[in-house]
DNA sequence: CGACCTATTGATACGTATCAACCCGAGTGG
DNA sequence: CCACTCGGGTTGATACGTATCAATAGGTCG
């Protein structure tokens, strides 16, 4: 199961300070949270929690990557989520957990205890605004995953999942046009597959047609080199306006 | 456009008073909102909103349904929510539209400016509670349609959605196991289609599929009779354990 | 009555799943 | 050091499900 971090760091120098739950916090209420969060951490490949678990704690990811699955019982799954630095997993006022939780990497987790997680939420009205602005940006990215999955081709999808991880690893403008963006994929060709809808085999076909065509190349099974990002957007079926995928 | 009502229900009578987002207010926040709310009307069909519109209101629908699309250019559109009374519409602290909003019947929105809505949500910590409640069940709800979407069959879909609307229409206890219940379906093969990643035919072909394996009776296209609910969760894919589809 | 819209049904094409073989790099143990 | 295995990935042949194109039916409205 986890183990505990030998040292707890201090929020203050948290490098999801900005971006999480407590990112509107201030000092004071910073020091609030603090009393009650503790570290877990988990190899890659472990299993968080299992749908139907009993919800007792909430926690950050401050590292690493997580997945959330959800599954019927002749063994098709689907992925609902990914969970990246900053990211949020649980909900208050819900006691059973309704996905399953997997770390795809090495993963640290903030972890608060509900009870007084929801005592805090009550006390601490930046906490829940900030809150409610996650959940209201996770479900717009819920959505905008639904018109991949019931609308797109498998070209269009694994074009579209390149370019979601692109925005998201490499700085704002740090690879301009022209210049070949090198993309390190954090995930595993099944864990891409349950990310789209789509078989194993059908992601592995996408790639090399890909790379047939000139829109990507391959250095191995982890790295992607994007010769030009317009071409993989074109391909992805995404207008160029802040479309889809944030 | 939206014409206003003729009169403006009182909110201690609303038929969505303890569903909608002004389900935990007492009566003096209740006031609050009265104060700064109004009416709007919308014919069967009729477009309420286009993905890019400046949002300056927010609204809670009171009666009759909505959908929520996302599209791409060459006209391949996803519905990624159906909006059914008490659902909320619009997000704070965003001034631009997502999504396309349609009317699919009547409709009857309780509206308030985007500006004073979000003075007041500050001001009153039940409404923010009660609309982070409301995302995060819309979440739920999203996540269990990314499985449909990326895993399921036309007919298990099809059963889902016959599902889903079972559930949301009937009496909670109402039709017990042996009764034949009677579905009114408040959305046209199109929409169905839209909403589940099919097409008509597609749709109108598993329809005729549950038909003649006895799973579903069909009277006119509108009305859908269904004789053992048990046997259309199981077509549905889904486990009877409070499955997905809330 | 004809025009039109929604839904149904049929024939066929196409995309992805499925089943199966193979490749490759990393461990592992003789 | 090499043979072995094992997991992840690729490639091929084929099956199956749904989309597409096209024609028809039924209802509603002018």
């Amino acid at each position: 199961m986890a183990h505990s971090l030998a040292t707890a760091p201090t929020c203050s120098n948290c490098p999801i300070r900005h971006r999480a739950l407590c990112a509107r916090c201030d000092d004071d209420e910073l020091e609030d949270l603090n009393r009650i969060k503790f570290y877990r951490t988990y190899k890659a490949g472990q299993t968080i929690a299992m749908r139907g678990d009993a919800l007792d704690v909430v926690a950050s990811v401050v590292s690493g990557t997580a997945t959330l699955e959800r599954g019927i019982e002749d063994g098709r799954t689907q992925m609902v989520g990914l969970l990246l630095p900053s990211d949020f997993i649980g909900r208050p006022g819900r006691t059973t957990l309704q996905y399953d939780v997997t770390a795809v990497s090495e993963l640290t987790l903030c972890c608060f205890a509900r009870k007084p997680f929801e005592a805090l939420l009550i006390q601490i009205p930046h906490l829940q605004e900030r809150l409610l602005e996650m959940a209201l940006d996770e479900l717009d990215a819920a959505r905008d995953w639904m018109l991949l999955l019931g609308r797109k081709t498998a070209r269009e999808k694994i074009a579209s999942l390149l370019m979601l991880m692109a925005k998201r690893t490499m700085n704002p403008d740090g690879e301009a046009m022209g210049t070949t963006s090198r993309l390190e994929l954090p995930i595993s060709r099944e864990t891409m597959a349950n990310f789209l809808g789509l078989t194993i085999e059908t992601v592995s076909r996408q790639f090399t047609g890909l790379r047939k065509d000139g829109v990507i190349g391959l250095d191995g099974n982890r790295v992607v080199l994007i010769p030009d990002l317009q071409d993989l957007l074109v391909e992805s079926g995404d207008d160029g306006d802040g479309g889809p995928l944030i």
